[in-house]
DNA sequence: TCATCGCATTGAACGTCGTCGATGCGAGGA
DNA sequence: TCCTCGCATCGACGACGTTCAATGCGATGA
């Protein structure tokens, strides 16, 4: 709790070790994935479904948006290793990607991320 | 509608319930704020600094940003709630907000978020 | 009072993202 | 083979995000 903060001194050389450039970006590309409202719901509904697998045209309806647009939110979501896909037939099968959910929490909590011991 | 499907029954109403739009906008602002590489090491950056605060200048070296720029990417995460400013004299140091890690945690994996569990 | 310093804000340039009509393609059914 | 359906991709466009020089402003010190 030391709260003295310097009146004078200040932009002292900071030796403090920090993220490298590419936790940074990795970091980065994982929260950019999230930070869309649709594609949180995506995630919560495929959360919600289980081991249940839905199916592209699934989405449409309660996303509000069109087929062109769903696909890329998912492909998007797929690429960044939050999603897995299954063909079947000419059907577009998602789910959640094997300890997506998991290894989302770890990166908030971990040393990587934001946690306060080093 | 009615309609017989190929291979297997897709497209079925989904009643399932889902995030509000309020809950998923309130996320996405949330993890807007965390996908930038600099927000993310800033937030680093305080985190391992603990209680210490540190004043905009010494962001710019280790970010490798202008003073602008810098300045921009904290008022961002002060008004997300993630970051409390401390004005003295002419500096401003910044420094985590009280439980911003614990409620970036609590959302991911909350009955709001994604988790598996109602 | 005046010059200087640290920081916030503005404005402009530029790149990235989200959306959807149009189109392509593979799978099934007739 | 031809048609239809579901999905991915393309192309174009508007909206938004990031960066920084220029500027404003309060605080400090001479």
């Amino acid at each position: 709790m030391a709260r003295v903060l310097p009146l004078v001194a200040c932009c002292k050389p900071i030796a403090r070790p920090t993220l490298s450039d590419a936790q940074a970006v990795e970091l980065e590309t994982l929260f950019k994935a999230l930070a869309d409202r649709h594609r949180v719901k995506i995630l919560n509904l495929l959360a919600r479904a289980g081991d249940e697998a839905i199916c592209v045209c699934d989405f449409t309806e309660p996303l509000g948006l069109k087929q062109p647009t769903v696909s890329y939110h998912l492909k998007l979501l797929t690429d960044t290793g939050l999603l897995e896909r299954e063909k079947r037939g000419s059907f577009a099968y998602y789910r959640l990607a094997d300890g997506a959910l998991d290894r989302l929490s770890d990166l908030v909590a971990a040393p990587a991320g934001f946690a306060r011991a080093v």
